[in-house]
DNA sequence: CAGCATGGCATTCAAATGTATGCTATGTTC
DNA sequence: GAACATAGCATACATTTGAATGCCATGCTG
């Protein structure tokens, strides 16, 4: 019956499955068959396994929606961070109850409840490209390597600022040259855990200038 | 035989079950059981069950790996978003089938093939807050507006700018004084998509100093 | 034209997987 | 203690779904 150019409908099946996975809903062949036109599974079936074959996907063997994009790390570790709204004053496992949100990390081995997220207030980092407003991710550690960006609580007030041990003491630098470090006895200062990642989401509409 | 604490491992069902959607691979009832460790497939079919009667699930009835996060559910909307490595020459479709991996994304509306995400090449928007390295998603489209961060194409490259309608002609404006605006009839600049999100990686460890 | 790769179709088989039936045991509540 | 909800187990059943078998048509190449 019908044909069609060559590779062109490879590419429509390419297209959807694609889409489907980075949407998180693996298809299974009978899908891909209707979303194409396809009138035998079969058919739907070859061109999976060409995709595969050029290794522009990747099966699993007989797993239902099994279908994989290549480099898409098999067991993921997507995780959810809360975001926490306020300073976490108290106990951080307090805090993290009622988030404000949630965002979607790569947790790179972190278990998921070490995670958490803070907004950033001030300007005292923006040296090191960390802007009021952005959020910060941070991974739940007592400890830091001198240079790391940590969230430290000094008194009631958490803060973001480069970790920097002095022999004894311990200097907490903000990488803004109007602001001054502050240098305190290790014992004044609690690292609640390290900055892996910075985010900035930006609105929708630009400033006009 | 062993009881648990109450709703201590529906917990731990609806965390494997969410960390899993979230990463794009809906597990089985079977997979489920196996992840707690449930002797009868059953046990884990009631917890599931339970969990959509509490709203925290969504079930597709007869379909293998049918549950889903309902909408509402924060961080729902996670796709995944290609980090393409080259620069976009040809279309953006070819470049984003050899993705040199994944980002999870809060997609916030925008659809799962709309977004992909690019490393930042050079200091040109440091004042933005957006250094060498750091990685911008994108959500793919055509037009922009004033003030918009943006991912245009002149010539062969493409390149992360501030977008500035000029009458006909169109400014592309480094946020860094050390360089100069691009400035080019609308003809010469194609758009590519606008940065809806910055994101730095730090390392492990921090830079001695 | 023979040979072969590509594109497609119809159907069947078997494994994966959601769902249902039935049973035991431990707490909690009235 | 009876009634009830929770937690779990073992097994069977039905559907979904990936994979296999076989066949036809078109185009290209030597």
């Amino acid at each position: 019956m019908g044909r069609t150019p060559a590779g062109e409908t490879r590419e429509k099946v390419f297209a959807f499955v694609r889409d489907r996975l980075l949407a998180g809903q693996p298809p299974t062949v009978r899908e891909v068959q209707e979303a194409i036109g396809f009138r035998a599974v079969r058919t739907a079936q070859q061109h999976l396994e060409r995709l595969v074959e050029d290794g522009r996907l990747v099966a699993g063997r007989h797993r239902a929606r099994g279908y994989r994009l290549p480099g898409e790390t098999p067991g993921a570790r997507t995780v959810l961070a809360p975001v926490l709204g306020r300073v976490p004053a108290g106990a951080l496992d307090e805090a993290m109850e009622d988030p404000d949100g949630y965002l979607p990390v790569d947790a790179r081995g972190a278990a998921a409840g070490d995670l958490f997220a803070l907004r950033v207030r001030g300007e005292s980092m923006t040296g090191a490209g960390i802007l009021p407003g952005d959020l910060v991710i941070v991974r739940r550690q007592p400890t830091a390597a001198n240079g790391d960006v940590v969230v430290a609580r000094v008194g009631d007030e958490a803060t973001v600022k480069t970790f920097r041990p002095r022999g004894r003491r311990v200097e907490l630098r903000p990488e803004n040259p109007a602001f001054e470090p502050i240098v305190l006895d290790a014992g004044e200062v609690a690292i609640l855990g390290r900055v892996i990642e910075v985010r900035r989401i930006l609105d929708a509409r630009g400033v006009t200038g």
